[in-house]
DNA sequence: ATGCCTTATTTCATAAGA
């Protein structure tokens, strides 16, 4: 069986990049982040051409999350319970679920696929340290905490991937000393990460197909790429039980050259 | 060659990304 995840940056702008890959790389179950798009405006029926059933949640703009498997598509969550909703200043954009009480923004997506209980994860950006968007993207880790500890309980074959937007370690960020002060690197997101993997969830850490860091994302100014000024932000957080089926894994860096790229490269992981 | 930002929308400018 073969899992990917992959941040699109635009499932609309990307389509013709995904649907070329999807048919090329055949994974079984693939996790997408930022399909800028809504839910009933997700390109299903091209996915589905392709032989995946499709799990969409998206509400416009930004953020929107997919869940692609051609290995059975069971209880479907469009987000989890209490996640947390962005706790800035609101405006008339913010989405209600009632007079003063806010939708969760759509960062997640979870289904029961082939067995696994898989987890489309987009973890909010932070911005800034001091920000209310940082004190929101760790009560989010937590709150994903919560959940995928009440379902390790019920199910041993889980898997949590997408878009962390943290870097587990130095190791993972081209020059740490860009990144001093700035969010990805702080220790209490790293520490949200070593609270899940305190759950018993491994990170399946991929093989770079090229250079010594197995980096996910590039920037798409100053020639990041080229240089492999990176980051490793996408991650594969697996249960022993699924980490122990892994027979390979590797970052398709491919998907990052060429014209129209995303900014992300697709994290696949084969399984026995 | 891997090649110097991109996306959707409140569109001819802006906010956001990481």
């Amino acid at each position: 069986m073969r899992l990917a995840t992959w941040n699109v940056n635009s499932v609309k702008a990307r389509l013709p990049r995904l649907l070329e890959w999807l048919d090329e790389a055949r994974p079984d179950i693939c996790c997408l982040q930022e399909i800028k798009t809504t839910t009933a405006l997700f390109p299903e029926a091209e996915v589905n051409e392709l032989g995946y059933e499709v799990a969409a949640h998206g509400d416009g703009r930004w953020n929107g999350v997919a869940l692609l498997s051609s290995v059975g598509l069971e209880d479907v969550s469009p987000g989890f319970p209490g996640e947390p909703s962005y706790a800035g200043e609101p405006d008339e954009t913010t989405l209600l679920d009632e007079p003063g009480l806010r939708k969760p923004e759509t960062r997640a997506v979870g289904a029961t696929c082939g067995g696994i209980r898989v987890w489309s994860l987009y973890a909010p950006n932070g911005r800034t340290p001091e920000s209310a968007h940082y004190a929101y993207k760790l009560e989010w880790f937590a709150a994903l905490r919560a959940v995928l500890e009440g379902e390790l309980r019920l199910q041993s074959q889980l898997v949590a991937c997408g878009d962390f937007n943290v870097a587990p370690t130095d190791e993972d960020v081209w020059d740490p000393a860009v990144f001093v002060g700035s969010t990805h690197v702080t220790p209490p997101e790293r520490q949200a990460l070593a609270d899940l993997r305190a759950l018993g969830l491994r990170d399946v850490v991929p093989t770079p197909m090229k250079g010594p860091h197995p980096f996910t994302y590039w920037d798409y100014r100053a020639g990041a790429f080229p240089k492999d000024m990176g980051m490793r932000i996408d991650l594969v957080y697996a249960s022993q039980a699924v980490a122990d089926r892994v027979t390979g894994a590797y970052v398709d860096r491919e998907a990052r050259k060429g014209k129209g790229p995303s900014d992300h490269a697709p994290v696949v992981v084969d399984l026995s």
